[in-house]
DNA sequence: CCAGATTTGTGGTCAGGCCAATAAACCTGT
DNA sequence: ACAGGTTTATTGGCCTGACCACAAATCTGG
């Protein structure tokens, strides 16, 4: 690409095309609030006419802000202006992150500091409604551990699920749910092994324990060792697959570096 | 997901559509390395009959996946796998997100969280050569506080990208560059200001300080400080136009809990 | 008055065509 | 033989018109 010369800094001329022309008209209708959350646009056939355009180039367009979020779409009723939710906001952070799974040692940084930060907030703002949700939760997680890994799983997400609905912040919340999904399969290795199991059970009721005396430090440091642990697991079988795979010897990468540094900290 | 009622287990009968479909298989294809970047797609007019659709529902997924960063199609070449690059998929919603004071707070919240320990761990793992470029930058700055509100707006943008790179994590990096392009539009109107543009400034010089002398604590404390400071600006900013536009006297939504309460730690 | 059948409106998809931009193959004068 | 412009094939951008599937509104018979 390398665009430009050093010379001249002409912007390359690029063509306006109609859909983006339909975005952005559309997106600055839905700014000056002309369109408020909720409207209903007018059918495709007649706003395509409006605007002068084909009906084919105007659906490419709604399409693309359907995916956005900016608008829902509904067969056989119409398209509505939406409501910016923090899942769509954050979405695609996961597009961007998803050319990255092969980083593991990262995303799991990433993840520690954020759930440990999650983990303090919950201890401060929840309510006893949310407590009593990860209590069940917790107690359906132990009780699945010896019969069913996938239930394990979904149970042991579900616990962070929860954790992160205590702490308050949606965004944070979906963010955190994300880099657990990039870590699935990771995970899933980790709970295969009894040892693995036994473990988390454990570190999980430090937490809840924590954020039940709304102790926050505390609910820090159990949701930093329960992390240091699991990455401990994590790198061990990414480590040895990864030896598998490479030559002997070969670092994996990413992982050379001070891993979960910010350790010492406090 | 399990995000259902909890006596029937129905997921609602969806459609599944075209567009959609062809979608996840073009992401799938690329991260599954079948394609990698720089590949070329085959015409549009023999992709489509060689997943049996039509070429205008072929063009609302490639135009999608283009709005995505996912591919780039270059009229009368054809469409080539694109490295997905954050800045020109979040730019759309940084808009969206000034009226929407909510999720304005959260993503503060977020992003104060993470900006944090990346100056922690940029204290920790910078190198002599981060350090000169974080110096350079922010000389840089300086110098065009007094000018250009845009061109400081880039600095700024800037150095937390140095940064970022000495905190040599580029999955924090790549996050932390979505939250500030979130932000932008908020920042942007505390840049003008003098006396954000000042404030700023004194904070850039303490975190750089900090990095420089390696005092992780130190860097932690100025990260937070200054984002304490930013996080007041932009939401004044913001309630000043919510209450333009919502009923007087409305609460601003999500203000009103503790944000930023992670502050007293450690 | 109401439940079921019918009509109407709407998005989802398709087929085929023309135009415009690009690149490759082709001339053409030297 | 070759540098230059010119033509041609390929490809994306856009349009028209049609049909299908679904949802709501309407009609109809009891």
């Amino acid at each position: 690409m390398l665009e430009g010369d050093q010379f001249v800094k002409v912007a390359k001329i690029k063509r306006p095309q109609m859909i983006d022309l339909i975005l952005e008209q559309l997106q600055n209708a839905i700014l000056d609030g002309q369109l408020p959350v909720g409207t209903r646009l007018p059918p495709e056939r007649e706003l395509a006419s409006a605007l002068g355009v084909s009906r084919a180039s105007l659906r490419e367009a709604l399409k693309a802000a359907a995916l956005m979020g900016w608008i829902e779409i509904r067969p056989g009723e119409g398209s509505f202006v939406a409501k910016a939710t923090s899942e769509k906001i954050i979405q695609p952070l996961s597009y961007v992150l998803m050319f990255d799974t092969e980083n593991i040692g990262n995303i799991m940084e990433l993840r520690s500091i954020l759930e440990v930060e999650t983990a303090g907030l919950a201890a401060c703002r929840r309510s006893e409604e949310h407590l009593s949700e990860i209590r069940e939760t917790m107690q359906r997680m132990e009780e699945t551990a010896s019969r069913n890994v996938e239930e394990f799983l979904e149970y042991d997400m579900l616990f962070h699920k929860k954790v992160d609905k205590a702490a308050g912040n949606p965004v944070l919340a979906k963010t955190n749910l994300i880099l657990r999904e990039l870590l699935r399969e990771a995970n899933r290795r980790v709970a295969r092994l009894t040892e693995g199991r036994s473990t988390a059970i454990a570190a999980h009721h430090r937490i809840f324990t924590a954020i039940e005396t709304r102790d926050e430090k505390a609910a820090r440091e159990a949701a930093l060792d329960h992390l240091k642990t699991v990455a401990g697991f994590v790198l061990d079988e990414t480590r040895a697959r990864a030896n598998l795979i490479a030559s002997p010897g070969a670092e994996v990468k990413g992982l050379a570096k001070p891993l979960l540094s910010h350790t010492e900290r406090s």
